[in-house]
DNA sequence: ACCTAACTTTGAAACGATTCAATTTGGAAT
DNA sequence: ATTCCAAATTGAATCGTTTCAAAGTTAGGT
């Protein structure tokens, strides 16, 4: 169908190996040639075949990213963080999304072992650490995003939640509050579990103030608007003047029952300060104070750590740890 | 690194073709023989290579998906339906996220045709018909997706947003209410013309109804919320009773406006039907009746149109064209 | 004019799978 | 025991690249 590194050849009067040069290592071909292999690549239009190239080579210039949710706002900005790294060194991100799926999951780890991709940059949903571990040992390099490698065996980048608790409730302290609550759940997501450990550290500093623990059975919109409806129907005396929403979700729901039918004032009788710092947040009624996280710097920090470790697979794991960031708006 | 077809023939002690014949027609094998091959496979942890097969067979298994906005909760689901189909093919499905870049979408274009993959679905940013159509000479058929092609060279599946529009005007007639508005824009972008258009045809069979258009330079949470600051401003004899917004977003900025601040009801004092559908629909703080368009059932006819055009080429294009749907929840 | 060194170009081998014509095997029928 | 046929198996050729040792070319120094 289309034209191959032969036709081109015999089209420019040179050998294939040349043309291959010329493709790979121009400095090595002289410049009179170039040009006149160049003239016949474009005049047959002639495309790389990278199976070719590939087998040939024996490594693929593509790297997967593997996410259970690529709808979500934290995962496109990584992949894009992702993607603009690749690009600078050579390699092609090609994304699959496991829908929360376990079968689907290995179903595309399968598919990337099949066609030999360079690495994996995986944000687990089941537990493939095994799987990961003998994709390694055939060279196939992973690293974790967004999750801690267990056994300390893979590279990993991900947030220090607890810093984010430390920081969030440290701000509603400089506003001077100092009855607080923390609304969000269930206590089992680790990343849940270490923002509020976060918090009731930064407490401990600060005498006098105390934090109610309000328990959600989810991170959504729906179960902030719940969680607010039962705060809002405390008496003033007992009544939080400050929140800290375990995701900006759950901070929506509770703006929604506070704010919305319009009892109490957003931030003057309560404050409020959300996680993620989704694209929501900006648009919210009262616009949210919220802690963000380096999604894009730890997509392209994953493939750097995936390029290292395929540069040199007895190279140690390393744990990449980011600081998240308070963006102050209106809510707190 | 890992083990060839080669080592697993040696290994189980028959011919390479063999094994070949085991993976690819196990019929055409002995039982016995099956199965002393397989287990050779499983021991020595035997992966096919894709490149060597590709290279040989000449057409890959992958379809490329490319979109310029893959946070979009649209598109989202629209892969998983292209996805869910491709696997009953025997296809895998590759995403990738174009980022609102033409750059970016022309040099994804070239990594597919490098790969060769087995076709294209395009929710196309720039003009690219003219690199399709060359992609297409050279055997990789394209489907264009929430988008027609403007000359009639490529299968399409969109939604037909005319209707979409009739429906929910229709639906705010049948609430008894006649001083309707329109919010969104700008109006040079194709859907919200088209909703329009749709809307105002509605419109001329209900006679004594009036339709005012509000315009908006983007249909966004923050522009809704403006316009919405405008309509409350209106006095009560001139404020419409009823409002259709250009998208959910747009919306959701209205209710803002009307019902954060209190002074407004909805639906008791404005009716208001979104579109689209998005997550955030139900949760907004009146759950919202919207326009939902077929998005996974686009995804899987897309990749049923693809299949078509990759088995026989010369077919002729179609397009095709689905009605959206009235969601009803609270809002209207 | 000749030698050398540096630079160019060549062409066959290799990557790992699939295909298919040719060969071998195993039974059934005589 | 012999013949014959279908079923099973073999192995060489092939896909399009890259690599690399070997051969060829050029120019500079004497």
């Amino acid at each position: 169908m289309s034209a191959s590194i032969k036709d081109v050849a015999f089209h420019a009067g040179v050998s294939v190996g040349t043309v291959s040069n010329v493709l790979n290592h121009p400095s090595r071909v002289s410049s009179k040639t170039v040009k006149r292999v160049q003239k016949s690549i474009t005049e047959l239009r002639f495309v790389r075949n990278d199976a070719a190239r590939q087998l040939r080579a024996g490594e693929s210039r593509t790297i997967a990213l593997l996410v259970f949710d690529a709808a979500n706002p934290f995962f496109t900005a990584l992949a894009r963080g992702a993607e603009d790294a690749a690009t600078v060194e050579g390699y092609s991100v090609i994304l699959a999304n496991t829908s929360e799926s376990h079968e689907r999951e290995h179903s595309y780890l399968d598919l990337f072992e099949e066609q030999r991709v360079r690495g994996i940059l995986i944000s687990p949903y089941g537990e493939v650490e095994e799987r990961l571990s003998t994709l390694k040992k055939f060279g196939i390099p992973s690293v974790l995003v967004d999750r801690v490698s267990e056994n300390q065996e893979f590279s990993s980048v991900s947030v220090d939640d607890h810093a984010g608790g430390t920081i969030a409730l440290n701000h509603l302290l400089s506003l001077g509050r100092t009855r607080l609550g923390f609304v969000g759940g269930p206590l089992e997501i680790p990343q849940v579990a270490d923002r509020l450990r976060g918090a009731q550290d930064a407490l401990k500093l600060a005498p006098g103030a105390t934090l109610t623990v309000f328990e959600t059975s989810a991170t959504t919109v729906l179960e902030g608007r719940q969680a607010g409806e039962r705060i809002k129907a405390l008496s003033p005396a007992e009544r939080p003047t400050a929140l800290f929403a375990a995701n900006d979700l759950v901070a929506i729901g509770l703006l929604q029952a506070l704010v919305a039918t319009g009892s109490l004032r957003v931030p003057d009788d309560i404050a409020i300060v959300g996680y993620d710092d989704i694209d929501f947040a900006t648009s919210a009624i009262v616009p949210l104070t919220s802690i963000r996280q380096p999604s894009a710097l730890m997509g392209e920090t994953a493939l750097k750590l995936l390029r290292e470790e395929a540069l040199d697979p007895s190279k140690k794991p390393r744990r990449v740890v980011f600081q998240p960031e308070l963006v102050i708006r209106e809510s707190a």
